[in-house]
DNA sequence: CTTAATTTGTTATAATATAACGTTTGTTAT
DNA sequence: ATAACAAACGTTATATTATAACAAATTAAG
């Protein structure tokens, strides 16, 4: 009856739950911040989990923010195509979610003939709500 | 007879320089280190001259490194269509040019209706000499 | 069980970036 | 040319983000 699921440790479920609770990006230390009183206190501590938690696909890191999102969507299997939105305004960051690009991306290849395995690409503009209140 | 061209400052040129120079992308302190016989002495005084440069597209920042690299493509006007080629290995950093990519970019847009101003891509593989050492 | 691998806890420190202040330089309009 | 304004500078201090190193505890696999 071997647990054969991805069986997150103690500090990486915390770190987990956290992040997916909250409505935006969440940066490391805030995270910290976050799960002292559940025994994290450490920056490292932190910083391993986030580690792993990229690693096996269920965060994202917005490198232009350094900042860690819970990721929403199956079709970035284990953080190898990742594409967010974010707005200039109100920093609201959403996870991107279009077949064709993703497709598109990942196909991609440049004149140098170099395929790529990974990409990560971030938009910046306003959103609909910060769009309508200029 | 007034110089209208974008006429930089002369921090901002020593750096614009330095980074030029390089092979590939450098790290703000590294770019300290190297001009400091230059008589910029402080961190600071980097960090203005590469937020310069950034907003004016001479340069740009590859998020996932924290470094900067000269901009060798006139299509990114302004930095406001960025794409690079990383390789994992070696770490080498090709600007991508490809007029494709950048319309089919440039005119995204989801289905939150949002237009973008702006977006940043970062491929990741390995280059094509990495690849054959393997 | 025991061996190996992973995760943890902890302290210290490295690397990256900005705040705040006053001064100097450059530009523009008279 | 000079007053008025904006941009860039120099400097010190500090904030923020991230990793090194090492020993102990926990977990997974044979």
């Amino acid at each position: 009856m071997t647990q054969k699921q991805e069986q997150l440790s103690k500090n990486q479920q915390i770190v987990l739950n956290i992040i997916e609770k909250a409505k935006g990006p969440l940066k490391a230390y805030s995270i910290l911040y976050n799960v002292q009183k559940r025994g994290i206190k450490a920056p490292l501590q932190v910083y391993r989990a986030l580690e792993k938690l990229i690693e096996i696909g269920k965060i994202h890191k917005i490198e232009s923010k350094n900042a860690f999102i819970a990721c929403k969507n199956s079709d970035c299997e284990i953080s190898k195509a990742t594409a967010f939105s974010i707005c200039n305004n109100c920093e609201h960051v959403k996870e991107i979610k279009n077949t064709k690009l993703s497709k598109y991306l990942s196909n991609f290849e440049d004149n140098s003939g170099m395929k790529y395995k990974k990409y990560n690409l971030e938009f910046f503009g306003l959103c609909k709500d910060c769009k309508l209140k200029q």
